[in-house]
DNA sequence: GTCTATACCGAGATAGAC
DNA sequence: GTCTATCTCGGTATAGAC
């Protein structure tokens, strides 16, 4: 039992790690060395975990899309579409600092990973198509079925384009002003037409 | 004079095609190699342009400002702040092929080159803060001075976000729409305090 | 000024001892 | 299952012939 929890522990460590480190400088600049050694798991070891650099990116993206599963299971428990828009755009606001200093965790790894081609290509192309996806969900939810689509990708996009912003620029307060302004649009197109609840 | 020119010539074909390598596939990810082969300068000869990567890398820092600059210098022939703001938003449009290929030039640029440190980072910075500054001119000189800071961050946001999620899509009409919407939003802003020219 | 040959290093990956 | 030693390759950079 220690020792399959031991395994457990350095794959999860060897993830949490590659994660941390992928958003910081980028996935393709972060070495196996730098990984192993932050996540104190010998150089060579890595490979009785992953076959290829490329298995522990794959492993990396699952793991951003659970992260945003779990988002959508928290949203769950909200009662509107509405009311889960806001919270989407609060928990923006929320990782204003991390999004200062490494740009968006899930459409950064995506587009730099979309380069590679192959099945990590594929894979990481959730990570920008579940959030949109979702949005559009709430957006059609909330009424708005005609174009929830754009309206879709008009939120995401102000999103990505606020984090590239923050990060270029290094100042998480650009985000508290975005936030703010998005705030403001999603009340005004509520009003336009305020239907149901879920 | 055929000797000088050809040297000219050789600089700049390495520095044009280092910039569109860059622009597809990351400038890191391309290799000098690469660079030199597509632009039919033999390999070890890029060394008697450029001492180090970096340095060509700083080379085309300089050439993406210049190309900026070029774009403020035809905004220069319009009357109005107005029509200045639409035609950046124009600008968008007509690119966005280039923008779904291989995200925006500019920033794109300016994040990968942000972790190098040294004087690189800092030069690349303007990439970002050069249009920033632009797009609040043109907020101030059209009456709108209280929030200029505010409505530059929110277009220029805009626009890359659109850019970074036409370039995670593949899908050029994206930009189409954003665009579409961006307008609008300028339009409605004009109108609640349309001031001045220039 | 131009180009070739090559040194050098760091990265990913493998073999195999324990 | 765990870890060390090592191979290989590709990239930056240099030395030096022409």
């Amino acid at each position: 039992m220690t020792t399959v929890q031991s395994q457990t522990d350095k794959r999860t460590r060897l993830i949490d790690t590659a994660m941390r480190l992928a958003h910081a400088h980028g996935f393709r600049e972060t070495s196996l060395s730098d990984i192993a050694e932050t996540a104190e798991v010998p150089i060579g070891n890595v490979y009785y975990y992953f076959k290829t650099k490329g298995e522990l990116g794959e492993a990396v993206v699952e793991r951003r899309l659970a992260e945003f599963q779990g988002f959508k299971e928290e949203m769950g428990h909200l009662s509107s579409a509405k009311e889960r828009l806001f919270a989407f755009v609060d928990s923006i606001e929320r990782r204003k600092d991390q999004l200062a200093r490494g740009g968006c965790q899930w459409v950064g790894l995506c587009s730099e990973l979309r380069l590679n081609g192959g099945a990590l290509a594929a894979k990481s192309a959730a990570l920008l198509n579940a959030p949109l996806a979702w949005l559009e969900e709430q957006f059609q939810a909330a009424g708005h079925g005609r174009d929830a689509r754009g309206l879709a990708v008009h939120l995401f996009s102000a999103f990505q384009g606020t984090a590239a912003v923050a990060h270029g620029t290094g100042d998480p307060e650009l985000v508290v002003m975005e936030v703010r302004r998005l705030k403001e649009w999603i009340a005004a197109l509520m009003k336009t037409e305020n239907v149901t609840t879920s």
